[in-house]
DNA sequence: ATCCAGTTGAAAAGGATTTTCAACTACAGA
DNA sequence: TCTGTAGTTGAAAATCCTTTTCAACTGGAT
């Protein structure tokens, strides 16, 4: 079973249907390494699709995440932002440069969680952990001058 | 000093007037031990102080932030969020009952960061740490099924 | 006491996101 | 294969949040 079709399984699953709109936002969003926003996401695909609604690509978005088919991060500026990859427990290292996420599966945060339940009484349920930084081609860039 | 001629002389040292509305924003803040919206706080200045406007809270918000004298968080929904505390290098203990904000002074994250930048080749400039859970009264309101 | 750069509030502008609604369509069942 | 319908779509309008604009005001240095 190909990612796509595996995709789509789990969508028909949620019983929503499966829609040209859905198919091509979720190609798209396969080859788009970086985070992004609605809009971004929007513009990419304007080119082979102009027929697709700024709204669906909202509407689909939020339900994808939903769905675990992709991940809602923070904000860029003033608007939320996602990145491709699974809703599940991982966290990101993000280049500020180009906005490139690389996923990041371990994080070892189990016993720092159990210390501060234990000193402040809080059940914790979940973390957050992101980190920022510049990948190795955007150094390259910056030490050349050229931002 | 008080706490308050401290955050007094911060704000003037930075070459910014002290005016009445910023001292009540200032008293206010201090008064909240959760994060909180601009909107919040005007809605809460608004009792004592109808004559500051909204835009102010927005605009003293951005420049006390700036002048590390409270932290800007990520988003509640559609609004930043804001915490009392410093924007030093620190993290944040979150209630997702009352959204009280406990502050984390230590993270201990330094040797993942760098196990990080060594596989991925990034060089890491900052990161950003959250845990959410429930306090022990939100706990306890849970538990007594009043929510 | 005077002056001016910084500050204020109201209104308007700017953006992002969501809602509304009529037309359309995927697909389950006949 | 055909049909009915619940879910989906795109455009426009509505909603919010936030910032900008601008004329009036004021803290505080001189």
């Amino acid at each position: 079973m190909t990612p796509l079709e595996m995709k789509r399984r789990k969508l028909r699953g949620g019983g929503n249907k499966i829609t040209p709109q859905r198919i091509a936002i979720l190609k798209a969003i396969d080859g788009i390494h970086s985070q992004f926003t609605p809009q971004e996401l929007h513009r990419k695909l304007s080119a082979e699709h102009p027929e697709i609604g700024l709204v669906t690509v909202y509407r689909t978005l939020k339900l994808l995440a939903k769905s675990g088919l992709v991940c809602l991060m923070g904000n860029i500026g003033r608007s939320q932002s996602y990145a491709r990859g699974p809703q599940q427990h991982h966290h990101h290292l993000i280049c500020a440069g180009c906005d490139m996420v690389v996923d990041i599966p371990t994080c070892g945060l189990d016993e720092l969680e159990k210390r501060l339940a234990h000193e402040t009484g809080f059940t914790i349920s979940r973390h957050h952990l992101e980190f920022t930084g510049l990948c190795r081609n955007c150094q390259a860039v910056s030490a050349g001058g050229l931002i």
